[in-house]
DNA sequence: CTTCAATTTGACCACCCGGTAAAAATCACG
DNA sequence: CGTGATTTTTACCGGGTGGTCAAATTGAAG
């Protein structure tokens, strides 16, 4: 599974130019758009040089997709049982739209994978992903079951917090075309506030 | 700008059955990633056959672009200022959900345009959506301001409504893959309506 | 300075892909 | 059926792209 870790100080430090140099391009031209000459030369190596430290342009986007797993579901993991439920999903959607604006390129290369029908992402989505997702519903489930926050389907309040953040990121350039020059992230955040606050309101008419 | 539409009915009928697999293609497999053999052969005709009828792989993609604009603004167009606030809306979420559900090709080619940073779209995004997006969300802002619905943000509003419909058809993978063989989409307009619902009650605290 | 391994380069290749040219086949119509 | 326009096919091309290979260069260590 996993191939002997880079050795040499030249190693670790042409790996990472790589793999910075490849999220951008990827990001940027999906990957059948990108191609080997804009990577190597936006990492100042030649293309057979490159090829070097990754066997194949496919090599080279698994593991940037390796990398980018821990990154991603980190916000998710962080999401605690034992705290107060309400808060606990309100900083996974603050964390999680931190991403989109930290990490746009992260953002846009995860979303190309999944649009293409995810082909080098599928075991890990349909694996790791899926359980850590059903973990944190059945965690989202009790708490809506005891009260503490409304009545919610948690996969679908998963979904909905990564599709309304992630929004941000993917489709940028739609929402700055809209917005105009406007950082749109500040009013972005106020407003997920409200509409996560709304929906976890405890239903008014209760006992 | 419009040339001359076609004539004979081959090239209707022709014309026609190119579109449907440039659609099924370049939704699939991106601008870049699809081949105009892919297209030709899933329309059942030879490459040049195909290139007499488009001048382009690019011409292919706008004329696909231009087709695909009417549809998918057509629910955000009938959004009525003269209706009741709260169902106006709500049915836009509803229309824009079934469009996901229906149409999932031109929500992905959509997407995909999009993340790529919209270079053959760019204009219509700034032009005609911008334009349909701001005269409606003067809309809201007046349904706001007058008490009809609670305090939103009209652009992030419509913003949240896209994102959240559209996550269903172009995160189909990753939906399906967590989600198992269940059909999501019940469970999603059921979980749209009380999102949105809540979103846009007018606050409890309210004289 | 030597020496061996790690790294980099230059030259190259086979394949794919968008697009063209021109001949061949088909169609519409009198 | 004849004829001119429309449609389709066959053969082809040039550029781009992922990837290879062997030689050259550089680095580490005694």
């Amino acid at each position: 599974m996993t191939d002997t870790p880079p050795r040499t100080r030249i190693q670790t430090r042409n790996r990472a130019t790589i793999l910075e140099a490849a999220l951008e391009v990827f990001a940027s031209r999906g990957f059948r758009g990108a191609t080997l000459d804009q990577i190597a030369q936006s990492a100042g190596l030649s293309k057979p040089n490159l090829l070097y430290y990754f066997r194949s342009k496919e090599a080279l986007h698994i593991a940037i997709l390796e990398d980018l797993m821990d990154l991603w579901l980190a916000p998710l993991r962080e999401m605690d049982p034992e705290g107060e439920p309400r808060e606990e999903i309100l900083r996974y959607v603050r964390r999680k739209l931190d991403m989109s604006r930290n990490h746009p390129r992260e953002s846009r290369l995860f979303a190309n994978e999944i649009l293409q029908g995810a082909p080098r992402a599928r075991s890990v989505i349909e694996g790791e992903l899926k359980t850590l997702v059903d973990d944190k519903a059945a965690v989202i489930a009790a708490w809506s079951a005891a009260g503490r926050i409304g009545p919610v389907d948690p996969h679908h309040l998963i979904f909905s917090i990564w599709a309304l953040t992630q929004h941000y990121a993917d489709f940028e350039v739609q929402v700055r075309a809209i917005m105009g020059g406007t950082d749109p992230y500040p009013a972005a955040e106020a407003w997920l506030d409200r509409v996560f606050g709304a929906v976890l309101e405890i239903s008014r008419d209760a006992t």
